[in-house]
Formats: C-alpha cells, sequence, structure tokens
DNA sequence: CGAGTAAGTGGACACTGTGTCCGCCTAGTA
DNA sequence: TACTAGGCGGACACAGTGTCCACTTACTCG
C-alpha cells in the first residue's frame, strides 16, 4: 500500500549497512525527540536538550540532524506516510474516484486529525517557518492542485497555497487554544469551505 | 479619518511627556530598524545590530522594545493604520457599502499589496509566529467576521482564521519566491475566492 | 539662573545555545 | 586477537540575550 510513496525519510539510514550502535543511537535520539515534543514549548527544544534526553553527545546528533526542527520533520513525516497512501490509493472520498469537492474535504478533515494527534511535533517543525520546504508540503500542495484541475478552476496555481495555508500548524493551534474552537469545528468549517469551492 | 481607530502604537511615547534626547532615540531606532529589515534577511536581524545601527546602547532598546520583531510590529502598525481607516470609513467596496463577497475581495487585494510593499517587516514581525498575538490581527479578525455574518455563512467563528491564513507573509513570500507568482496573479486568486464564497 | 532630581543611557557581565574539531572508542572483519 | 574505518562525545570559541548599575542629561523649581 505504501510503496507507491518514492519519498525517503530521515528517520532511516542514510546508505547501505548502519552499525549496530549507530542505529541503537537513531532509535534512542527519535524516541527522545518524541517524548520532548509532546511534554515541552516546542521553542524551547534545543539540541543541548535532545541530547541530554537520549544520553549521547551533541556533535552525534549533529551528524545526522542539523536542528530540532529536522527532527521534528523527520518524526512527522513517518505518521503522515500513511496519510498520503490513502490519499494516492485509499477508498474515497479520501482516495480517487470521489468528486473533488468531496476529496478536498476528506482532505481537510484528515488533516486535521493529523494536526490534532501531532500538533507539538508539528509546532516544532515549524521553526523558523521551513514548513513549505518539506517534502510533506510539497505532496499536499501536489494532491490538491489535481483537485482543482479537476474541478476546472481558475488559475490553481495561485490558489492552492491558499487553500493549504488554513493547515498551518500555528494557524490550528490558534483556532484551538486562544479561540477554543474544537477540532469537529474547525474540520468542518473546513469542509464546507471546499464544497463551497468545488462543489458539493 | 483616522481618530475612530482606537489602538494604541508601540512607536508612540508610552505615557506623558517624553524627554527630548528619548525621542531622539527612538526616532534613531525605528529609523534603523526600518534600514535594517528591508535590507537584511529578517532572521540575521539581532537586538544588537539595531542598536548599532541606531547609534544606541542595547540596554536603550530593551528598555522600550523586547525583541527584534516587537519593532518589526511597531513599524508595520504604522502602515497599517491606514487600510484600517479605509476599512472603517473608506469608499466601497474597501468601506461600508458594497456586498459582503466584494468587500473582501477588496481587502484581500489591499492585504496584498500591504504585504508586497513591506515583505521584510511582515516576515521580521512573524518570528516565533507571534503574527497572531498583535492588535493588527485582531481587526483583521474582526472585519472579516463581520463580513462573514453578513453574508450569513454558517459558523463564522471557524471559517474567520482559515480566511485569514493565506495572508500569512511567509505564504506571500513562497508564493512570490518560490513559485514566481506575481502579486496580481495572489490577489487576483484571494478575490475569486471571495467571491466564490459570499457571492460576488 | 543654577542646583536638584528623575528619567534616560550604555558598557559590562553572566548565561545559554550553537556548530565544529579532534582524540578516543568500539563494532565489524580478517 | 589484532586491525581499522567509522561512530562518538567532551571541549572550545563564538554569538546573542537579558539585566544591572554607575554615569549623564533634560527638565523643573526655588
Amino acid at each position: 500500500m505504501f510503496k507507491i510513496v518514492p519519498m525517503t525519510t530521515a528517520a532511516s539510514p542514510p546508505e547501505g549497512r548502519e552499525r549496530a550502535d549507530a542505529a541503537r543511537n537513531r532509535a534512542r535520539v527519535l524516541a527522545a525527540a518524541e517524548r520532548l515534543f509532546s511534554t515541552a514549548d516546542p521553542r524551547t527544544i534545543t539540541m543541548d536538550r535532545i541530547a541530554k534526553e537520549a544520553g549521547v553527545g551533541r556533535a552525534t546528533l549533529y551528524r545526522r540532524y542539523p536542528d530540532p526542527a529536522s527532527i521534528a520533520v523527520a518524526l512527522l513525516d513517518e505518521h503522515e506516510r500513511l496519510l498520503q497512501g490513502q490519499l494516492l490509493a485509499g477508498a474515497p472520498p479520501l482516495g480517487p474516484g470521489a468528486p473533488p469537492g468531496e476529496r478536498l474535504a476528506a482532505f481537510y478533515e484528515a488533516m486535521v486529525e493529523l494536526l490534532d494527534r501531532h500538533l507539538p511535533l508539528a509546532l516544532g517543525a515549524e521553526t523558523g517557518n521551513a514548513r513549505m520546504k518539506t517534502g510533506a508540503y510539497g505532496f499536499w500542495r501536489v494532491h490538491v492542485r489535481s483537485l482543482l484541475v479537476a474541478a476546472e478552476v481558475a488559475d490553481p496555481d495561485a490558489l492552492v497555497d491558499a487553500l493549504l495555508a488554513p493547515l498551518a500548524p500555528e494557524v490550528f493551534r490558534y483556532q484551538r487554544e486562544e479561540r477554543g474552537l474544537s477540532t469537529v469545528e474547525i474540520g468542518a468549517a473546513l469542509s464546507r469551505l471546499a464544497r463551497r469551492l468545488l462543489g458539493g
């Protein structure tokens, strides 16, 4: 089901054989990062803290990841891969088959649920606003753009980023925490938006 | 025309009389910041650099602004105030009188133009994703929400942040620089979105 | 007009996090 | 068991932060 997705993950060994101690440390680092990101404020998480938590030296971290954000991205990629598979080859309305408006609505709902489950990680991955540079963003972009094309919307290239913007982790956090909105309300509003735009 | 706007600005003296040297330094600081933000990468701008550029000590900066982002916010507020006045009491379609769809479209166009002119400042103000904490964001929010209410859209509270999300400086930057879109294209796409949603 | 004073100023300090370098160690191999 | 390539991590130099306090200066009042 997932072998369609060609994306490589930073959580996997870079090439060839990996020494046993390196593998052990990689696992330790990822586990430590996941733990930290889900408990502490993402902005306070430093390479130093992750290294301490993982029980490895700081240089060991730098060997693979340039900064905390890229570790969060690696972890997030794992979780996003499932949804990517469903979009490409899953059942409608998420997968192919349903009309574009329905598919976009389903995509919104799924993304909101994903954000809800991994918000701290998503916020951590956003440090320095690098969100749009990740492979995942490119994937969502291609997907939504194809829906716009299918719905024969004018100028899909200019619209696609506007439609993805509401899914920025910081926007979701704001709606949840500052505005007191529930996940369902946010998802429902985006669903309606999708259907209104592309036709239900 | 602007006295309707009740917002206070961080660029103005905090209370009562201000000493002449303090005023002089305030002006120097703001001028230096404007200069720096429009030339250098916003992320590299530190309190230290601004102080050096302004020719004042660092503690003088900290007296009024806690970080570079808040200086950018103060500067940006000045520019945004004009648009705020037009929304409240200007001529249609930006000001009152036009149907909601047209007003939202005009708002989008105006905001895109504003972003285009002050992008470096807007990016600088966004550091740490503090954009939504600014008074200006609250203003846009109230405005767009009132348009949604006027158009009798369901659940305006959940939709309003989604409609403001495409105006995030980082999104605009991405569309311009990474996607090669022009300001007109971005504005036009958002206009169409507005009319489709609220009815032209 | 000159002394008093409250506000403003900026150099210095201690601290935190970064990114890199290099000597040590250990897993895998012969 | 000894060799070696690669992994590891402590240490270092550096940059930026936020605060403190002694000095200076603009305004005020006798």
